[in-house]
DNA sequence: AATCCGAATGTTATAATATCACGCCTCAAA
DNA sequence: TTTGAGGCGTGATATTATAACATTCGGATT
């Protein structure tokens, strides 16, 4: 991601709070630079380092809380099988596709994709209602294969 | 489950283990039943108190290598999303279908209902190629809709 | 201005999840 | 008998996440 876009998502994210009636402070707004900065999925204790250069200030709670907050907002997921984070890519609602995004995480470079609309399988049980679903496709990407 | 279809699933997943020249040593097969002993998705941790009514043995990596064994082997599936574990109820290969399982996991009452057949998404990034997927849905089952 | 309130953050501690590293035992092949 | 691999016991540690309480800060109310 290059600097110039960087700042456009991080423009884009503090209006979109905005319209929430949500603030999206410093330390959100850094912590979600930082996702947005890294290569691929990054973890929370990754985070936290890059969040004390100082002394100070920068505990768990401190990332986990922001973490949380931009999950709510939309504009973070959670890579539950490695548990690890990513930042949005797209600005629409999530909910408007029934239900979460579906990641697809390149396992050599770390590259992510978001698409959504999954045509969710016909094969439920009967009579079950989805309310969150976790699709995380792991593989290769167009650029890492072999052949 | 019934005592007697447990006992069935220890014989036939015994069975299994055997055909892949494998052994579905005491620890794991106890493991095993554990799992499936349990109305849903199983933490390691509540394994690991159930394994140890004597003092001596069952540290973490007891759990958490019969339970390698058992994922391995296709009898037991992690829930990524909630760091928890649930028996394998069908008795297929699971790369038969081009890949993972599919869970329905009523938040509710906890039941597990395993679905196969790849709801693949038509939307994959163009040259992705998928080794793992995880899908896990949650939601309400038949039984637990308030309706 | 003074007060109050609630959201956000700081801070300490601890819980929950998972792995490493080492050594021993057993069983079977050579 | 020697040897080697797999399985397991054990102690320590790494990683991920939350609980609980104190403090700060900005805006609303008086
Ligand atoms: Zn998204
Ligand atoms: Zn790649
Ligand atoms: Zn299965
Ligand atoms: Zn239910």
């Amino acid at each position: 991601m290059t600097t110039d876009s960087l700042t456009k998502a991080l423009d884009a994210a503090e209006a979109h709070c905005v319209e929430r009636g949500e603030k999206l402070t410093p330390v959100r707004k850094r912590v979600l630079e930082l996702v947005l900065e890294a290569d691929g999925p990054v973890k929370a204790y990754d985070l936290l380092e890059a969040l004390k250069p100082g002394p100070g200030s920068a505990k768990p709670p401190t990332v986990y809380r922001a973490l949380d907050f931009l999950m709510t907002a939309g504009l973070v997921h959670k890579v539950e099988a490695l548990n690890a984070f990513v930042g949005c890519s797209h600005t629409h609602d999530h909910d408007e596709h029934g239900g979460g995004a579906e990641l697809f995480i390149c396992s050599d470079c770390g590259a992510v994709e978001e698409r959504h609309g999954a045509p969710l399988p016909m094969n439920a049980p009967a009579g079950f209602t989805i309310q969150r679903s976790v699709v995380e496709h792991f593989g290769q990407c167009a650029n890492c294969h072999p052949g």
